[in-house]
DNA sequence: AAAAATCACAACCGCTATTTC
DNA sequence: TGAAATAGCGGTTGTGATTTT
């Protein structure tokens, strides 16, 4: 058997608008008593409501956390930047936005930003413009919202293992969501490495390995052969991995104990690095990603961090 | 000045996954 | 173990405010 209705119908519960004195008495319980069962609440806090109605109410207007008020700048490309990844996953979007409710993004895009992107032609990408066309400046400026979102999603997911020793994080772990730890550690580690591997994919890393040949800046010792970047990212996976799961191999180089061609492949592991320190520079200068007002994070594991967990994996 | 159109947002509806009995 | 309640979520609606005609 299952439990006692929440909700009786036949008793005329009141819909609509809250009033005032409705808001006081549901505010006034529940900074006593709690919540506790949102059935029950109604009858305890004397209100002719259902305790959904209840419950909605002080999750979307009442909860003394909320932050009222226009949405800033950051807040509105904040929202763009998630939902162009994230698509209408509210509740998703809402936990990176301190102080806003799923309901009250929701309807600051249906009224404001679905407007306004539709305004600019940006309302869904663009299917297959030509090149340097608007359309395609316009792909580009969703494709950099959309790397950069899931730059900060998986800073946040990283965030989550950071106690455990994986990739150092910053202030975003401060607004990581409770239910993170629910969050797959191996999608999250991976999840920066995809990143990395678009980027290059893109036309940033067509550039910046036209670029690398032809720069003189570039030094003598980088090879012109680049490393293929699934090294580079597998050797970030391992990187972030490290201390959660030590990884079974390295797609290059030799396994723990063979010494024989240690040398050389510390000099590859080595060149693999600086290119990838390189290309975050380039990739960094090109978008102007990964510097938002999470405080100059870098979503990429620093080189010395990825240079010792390499190192020490393949070598020790 | 009044009616119509539009906007903004709180609240409700209905569905789903989870929890409880 | 299955039925039903609960909580959470996204879509939609209702309504008051504002702007336009």
């Amino acid at each position: 058997m299952g439990r006692a209705p929440c909700c009786d119908r036949t008793k005329g519960l009141k819909k609509g608008p809250w009033t005032p004195e409705e808001d006081k008495l549901l505010v006034d319980y529940i900074q006593t008593n709690g919540h506790g069962s949102w059935r029950l609440l109604p009858k305890l806090a004397g209100l002719n409501r259902c305790g959904k109605s209840c419950r909605l109410r002080w999750t979307n207007y009442l909860r003394p956390d909320i932050m009222r008020g226009p949405f800033t700048p950051e807040e509105q490309k904040s929202i763009v930047q998630l939902h162009a990844i994230v698509g209408n996953k509210w509740s998703m979007i809402a936990a990176q936005l301190p102080g806003r409710t799923d309901n009250e993004i929701k309807n600051y895009w249906n009224t404001h930003l679905k407007k306004q992107l539709r305004r600019m032609g940006l309302d869904e990408p663009p299917p297959g413009p030509a090149a340097g066309s608007p359309a395609a400046r316009h792909m580009a400026q969703w494709e950099t919202a959309r790397l950069e979102a899931e730059a900060r999603l998986s800073l946040l997911a990283t965030a989550t293992v950071s106690s455990s020793g994986a990739t150092a994080t910053t202030a975003a772990a401060t607004s990581a969501s409770s239910s993170s730890s629910t969050v797959d550690l191996k999608a999250c580690c991976a999840k920066p490495a995809d990143i990395f591997l678009r980027l290059w994919s893109s036309d940033i890393g067509d550039s910046f390995r036209r670029n690398r040949k032809t720069a003189a800046a570039v030094p003598a010792a980088v090879p012109a052969l680049l490393p293929p970047a699934s090294v580079v990212v597998k050797r970030m996976q391992d990187a972030m991995m490290i201390k959660q799961e030590p990884p079974q191999a390295l797609l290059l180089g030799p396994g723990p104990g063979d010494d024989s061609s240690a040398a050389s492949n510390e000099t590859e592991v080595a060149e693999a690095l600086e290119e990838y320190q390189m290309f975050l520079d380039f990739a960094g200068e090109e978008l102007g990603l990964f510097h938002g007002r999470h405080g100059g994070f870098s979503l990429f594991p620093p080189l010395d961090v990825l240079a010792e967990a390499s190192l020490d994996t393949a070598f020790k």
